[in-house]
DNA sequence: ATAATTTGATCGATAATCGAACTTATGTTT
DNA sequence: AAACATAAGTTCGATTATCGATCAAATTAT
């Protein structure tokens, strides 16, 4: 079960109580105690134990019997973006770009079999934003980000990955066909980019290329928009080369 | 020590590892396994059963030996923001208000004795980003935002963040008597508002508006810029009406 | 008002955690 | 290059925090 690690070295406290915090998600924004423990498959008693640490450290807060996550967690985020330089230096650089090509541009990484919202510049007055956050979690294998993920991660990990991601079928056209996917990696990595239409949604398409310090994978930038706009070629290049500027730029950092 | 909480009912396990956890604040972004025993104060052995269980779990990874926290962290933030709708609708509505005002506005909830970024619209373009992301700090007796947080609180609340914040100084402007601060929060409760100058950086002032539900408070709205522009009372008015506005908007939220 | 259900408290047995001491690895100095 | 100094990994018995079955209290439903 614990693969190369010595199960003396897990503290198993520590992890159910990890599993508690991450018991918030989805739907399950607030629960009870039961609810939690039943979600968790914990002892009711421990449950509730874990979840009265979490109270008293700051991180749950509750209002009859219902709990529900503080400001507090964000402030571990916080730490991981400054400590990557994401507010000082990767937003405004986004920004600029965004700014240039007048679409939002999002900055992702490999978390797990996902991939994850680090930052964000939104579009253009007047363009809905689709509510992605920070923190926001895309499938690797129906999203350009997520399978330009795929593509620049080392061979023994893109198998992995190939293995472990989940593959939903989120529209008709969703590859989740191994060889076919394998196909599209392949070219994503000679491309240097991908190109993913109404694998996601219908009608919408993303287009990523990947952050690298040398030979490592660091993230992927993508935007996102309609289909039609990404069909005409001289504007996909346009935003292809911007896109890699912007990759480069932020390189540097994170 | 536990206040009203039970001892019995605090798993110290779970307590030390979010505390390792929280280890990676300031400047202390990577660190090795007994850099982390001695900021936390915990045994090198424990220390590193906690490191390594943080490790398994994905949300610390190592590189020569030292560790530093990974994107995983920020799907907790995600779930937070997600449930309170940060993303879907308080981020656009920031950003109607923010392209009307032609300012930055950001969004903050009361952290502990700390005022936290929540939602963060940057300003129009050209204007330089300072940096703030989700998950940012600030003090709460230097700035409008973290005056309007105290302020709007419970007198109850009040009085115990009156005592227990620190209140450094951090301009020659900083106020830090607490005769003085008391006077500014019942300005700030009457007024509706709190204006701010120079007291977090000279030459650079905030001005912040709570954000209600009835009579709880939520979280404070706040702009922040060179002095001089908020010198003009018009332009002050119009900010705050632009401000109140928008935290109604919010309010239906959070 | 009573029953049913949910939530909170108790406490001894158990097993996970702790940490001192030791071994091994790394990298720094002479 | 050898010796030293420092840092990291391992081991294992003592301790004590955790577990969870059981009971008590509170809440809600009938």
């Amino acid at each position: 079960m614990f693969e190369k690690y010595n199960e003396k070295d897990i503290s198993m406290t520590f992890a159910k109580g990890l599993e508690v915090l991450e018991a918030f998600s989805g739907t399950d924004r607030s629960m009870t105690i039961p609810n939690i423990a039943e979600k968790t498959g914990l002892n009711r008693t421990v449950a509730r134990r874990l979840v009265l640490t979490l109270q008293y450290l700051g991180y749950l807060e509750c209002s009859n019997r219902v709990y529900k996550l503080t400001p507090k967690i964000l402030g571990l985020a916080g730490e991981f973006l400054q400590g990557r330089d994401i507010g000082k230096h990767v937003t405004p650089i986004l920004r600029s770009y965004s700014l240039k090509l007048g679409e939002g541009i999002s900055f992702a990484m490999l978390d797990g079999t996902e991939a994850i919202y680090v930052a964000h510049s939104p579009s253009d007055p007047g363009m809905i934003t689709q509510g992605f956050t920070v923190g926001y979690r895309l499938p690797l294998h129906a999203t350009g980000i997520g399978r330009v993920l795929v593509a620049f991660s080392t061979d023994e990990m893109q198998e992995q990955l190939l293995q472990d991601a989940p593959r939903t079928a989120y529209t008709e056209d969703t590859k989740i066909d191994l060889e076919d996917l394998r196909l599209d990696l392949k070219k994503a990595r000679i491309n240097g980019y991908a190109l993913v239409a109404n694998e996601f949604e219908q009608g919408v398409t993303s287009l990523a290329v990947p952050v690298m310090r040398g030979s490592a994978l660091i993230g992927a930038l993508g935007i996102v928009g309609p289909t039609p706009r990404f069909e005409d070629a001289n504007g996909l290049f346009e935003r292809i080369l911007a896109l890699r500027e912007c990759a480069e730029a932020i390189a540097v950092f994170a």
